[in-house]
DNA sequence: CCGGCGTATGAAGGATTTTTCATCGAGCGT
DNA sequence: ACGCTCGATGAAAAATCCTTCATACGCCGG
């Protein structure tokens, strides 16, 4: 699940916000002061930062940007009592990517958390996909059917290149030319023993074929959505 | 500059959201109804989504619950004169990313809308950097002044880890929970070694050092731009 | 039905990557 | 400066990945 770090001096409001965000499955980290905030942001793999604007010595919103100075990239929620719009820009511009006023209802503090993880999930995506499966080009993950698969880089190289020519037919050439970076004849059959591991991988409880062999020619990968 | 698509019922309010937008440099389309709304959501290609929710016939959560459906993906700020906390938590948990209710200041409309597509391009971004190294986590090509290097899988992933929280100090238990994927007290110096390699290959004919020990803690990529 | 061509498959060999281990060296506190 | 701890390093073992090869199988034309 995803790691929060949150940001507040005010002790009884940093408790009822860290028990309810564990409540909802968060694993949640603190700090009482700017200084703690900062070191923990940097040090921690943080996902979601939730950060109060008055703190003792070093305010959220130097913290911010400090913080983004330095390369830190996840969504961060500015909470603060001080209901001035030019704080809100403030707080907007220095970087944070939402801006909860003080006192809210904690439903709604969910509700924003879900939605800045949501989206930072969803932006990082690159995804190929046919039939029920998923390929991440980032993340290099492999999932069909919610069953995650492993392949190696030639495995992971051949099926990107194969999804990338969806519903058409690519030849033996093509692959030893693009995939394997060799010269037109090679004469090998290395390709047809990868085909058969990524088959054997991708097709295997799931009965629809992806990988049609196209005699004379070469590999085609269907979708037929 | 991106294109940003204005859903709005209220003529006047619509006219004045467009030129103050169209002012700042944003290429702005609009439509006044729901079904126009989703018919030039899915068809223009749209940066941001600013929805009102008050639509005749289709209302916004409606419009926006069936864009996503459809994989919608820019970001969607929804507009509205209701204020009742249940309300935002449904149109956030329906998709949208930030949610404003009116009457609200121009000026904190685009700082929302800045955070919005700011957090939208940044995530999208696949290269990583540090000095004159360059990391590609789509092509997983490393080029440092010019020189292309070759890293294995294991390499990658901790470079790519140390970019990732650069100019911080990343602990051995961090590089072993998430790179190596194993529990806390990996007994082994595996990290160690993997470092040794990375430098190795990365700090080689180039003097400026990248990577640097912090004694007792672990390690750190420090990018002093 | 048979032969021939093209593809599938299993297994082995080789190459690379990953991990372990033993030893060396360098920084730090006393 | 000494000793101790922590990190660096070289090399070898282990695991994995990639390629080759020999053979089996299946489709298609005659």
């Amino acid at each position: 699940m995803a790691r929060l770090l949150i940001v507040e001096d005010q002790k009884k409001l940093l408790a009822s916000l860290q028990r309810g965000l564990q409540e909802e499955g968060y694993d949640v980290i603190t700090a009482a002061t700017g200084e703690d905030g900062f070191y923990q942001a940097t040090t921690a793999a943080v996902d979601l930062l939730i950060l109060d604007v008055m703190l003792p010595k070093r305010d959220g919103f130097q913290v911010l940007t400090d913080l983004r100075q330095q390369g830190f990239a996840p969504p961060v929620l500015m909470l603060t009592a001080r209901d001035r719009v030019e704080d809100r820009i403030t707080g907007l511009d220095s970087g944070a990517d939402d801006y909860l006023v003080k006192p809210f209802a904690f439903a709604e503090l969910l509700a924003r958390v879900r939605a800045l993880l949501r989206r930072d999930s969803a932006a990082r995506e690159t995804v190929l996909r046919a039939d029920n499966l998923e390929v991440n080009l980032l993340s290099r993950r492999v999932v069909r059917q919610g069953e995650e698969i492993e392949l190696t880089r030639r495995e992971f190289e051949l099926l990107e290149y194969l999804l990338r020519h969806k519903n058409s037919t690519v030849t033996r050439d093509m692959i030893a030319r693009d995939v394997w970076k060799e010269p037109s004849g090679s004469l090998t059959n290395v390709a047809d023993v990868y085909i058969k591991t990524l088959r054997k991988k991708i097709e295997r409880a799931d009965r629809v074929q992806l990988i049609h062999t196209i005699r004379g020619v070469g590999y085609a990968l269907r979708d037929e959505a």
